[in-house]
DNA sequence: GAAATTCCCGCACAAAAACGCAGAAACCAG
DNA sequence: CTGGTTTCTGCGTTTTTGTGCGGGAATTTC
């Protein structure tokens, strides 16, 4: 086989599968591994792979991976708040979840939007609080460090309290077949309260989260109106659950 | 797998929910814990997570901050926050009303200072939640933008069921006839709250604000067991305050 | 405070890479 | 055809890299 050739292939491969490890292209070749690592630093010199340590990635890998913008699907949130913002009208009151998608609502909300917003986040609080015509009303209670947010038996009395008109829950994995779930048992209790004091429930989950799945159950998709993606709602992906009776926008 | 392919496996997860943890992300990729602790550990010099005990965090929902400029008479807020750390030991329950002293109190609090914290003010709030070892309660109501504190009836009457070891308050006037005003009806409320659930009284003031009156009394000086300037105590401006039968520092 | 995790450090071992070298093949004039 | 040159490939050795393990320190948690 001609080198010319086996880089071909090798290329090939690498585009094919994103990776190639130099070992098994040196059993499929049948050409010694210094031949193989030979080949693959030309290629990355020509800039046609990456060479890594035990073989090879392709580009295209990177991208999928690695955004371009800083902020991790921040596009992606933008797209799914003002979905969410068109659902919010005047003199409603709202209740919100934590997490940075809730926080990419917080921060686009049109200054003219009068409504009351209810939430034991605070980074959420203080962004409503940047609001010109917002209220605010926070839930208070132990705050738990490592999510920002007020959990515990008080805040949840709390919001069993209230009857909200509209709920946005922040979405760490969903599921058609398991529903929603997550990884914080506290935070769970809060959003299964969330979603008892709520006249409409309202999901915001970008596409990777969905048909993920989390430890911890907060509740089935019988219990959501409404999901928020980024994508399109014809989404071959979001079918199931169009399927299963959910409202997607 | 390889190195760099397992890392942005991780990465992927970080920036989906937020948060991984080193222990379930070794058994899911079947490598030992100390890899993925490398891993982060890369990672995290790249900027690309944040490692922290256990695992490891997205950048995105860690970006909480209050300027720290334009606070006014720093230095003797600093004298001030020293003396009022002395009053409180391990074990305390302490409530604390809002202000730029209170922050500063707040800033200045030893880590090893095991204790719980129970305020209405979002920017204390924020930084008690940077402290490794206090619980925080937040006190939670509507919000009121302008004090950035949590005011109304809920709120008071959760400080109503507390009974706290020591109370800080924030002082905007303090006068020997009038005793303590200030110029907010909702926080007056709140801080005549505090004073009543609360085992000692302590008055942060500077000593501009020493002889100054305000519209509305929040109490006498007969309330308050202390007062806590950055002067010295035999300070003659004090003088009347030490004749009232108070305690100064 | 004590128990349980998690972290950190050094070490050992294996896999992979780098390097130098030599033989084989290809190429190229004369 | 032939001797010289270049290119390509494989082999052994040395370095480097990646990974797991053990023990002790540090941190969390109850």
């Amino acid at each position: 086989m001609l080198k010319k050739e086996r880089q071909a292939y090798i290329l090939h491969q690498v585009n094919l599968h994103n990776k190639v490890l130099s070992s098994s292209l040196c059993t499929e070749i049948k050409v010694s591994e210094d031949t193989i690592r030979r080949d693959l630093q030309e290629l990355a010199e020509e800039g046609k792979v990456i060479k890594v340590h035990g073989g090879a990635l392709s580009h295209s890998f990177n991208e999928v991976y690695y955004p371009t913008n800083g902020v991790y699907s921040l596009n992606q949130k933008k797209i799914i708040a003002q979905k969410a913002i068109g659902l919010i009208t005047n003199g409603m009151f709202v209740l919100t979840s934590g997490g940075t998608t809730i926080l990419e609502l917080a921060r686009s909300l049109p200054p003219q939007l009068r409504a009351t917003f209810i939430s034991g986040s605070i980074p959420a609080i203080l962004e409503y609080m940047n609001h010109p015509n917002i209220e605010v009303i926070l839930i208070g209670d132990k705050i738990s460090k490592n999510s920002k947010i007020t959990v515990g038996s008080e805040a949840i009395a709390k919001i069993q309290q209230m009857k909200a008109d509209i709920c946005f829950l922040g979405t760490n994995a969903i599921d058609a077949k398991h529903g929603i779930t997550d990884n914080d048992w506290e935070v769970v209790q809060l959003k299964k309260a969330m979603i008892g004091s709520s006249k409409k429930v309202v999901c915001l989950a970008i596409a990777e989260k969905i048909n993920t799945v989390q430890p911890i159950k907060v509740c089935g998709l019988d219990e959501i109106d409404l999901l928020i993606t980024e994508l399109s709602p014809d989404d071959s992906l979001l079918k199931p659950y169009t399927d299963a009776g959910l409202r997607v926008l």
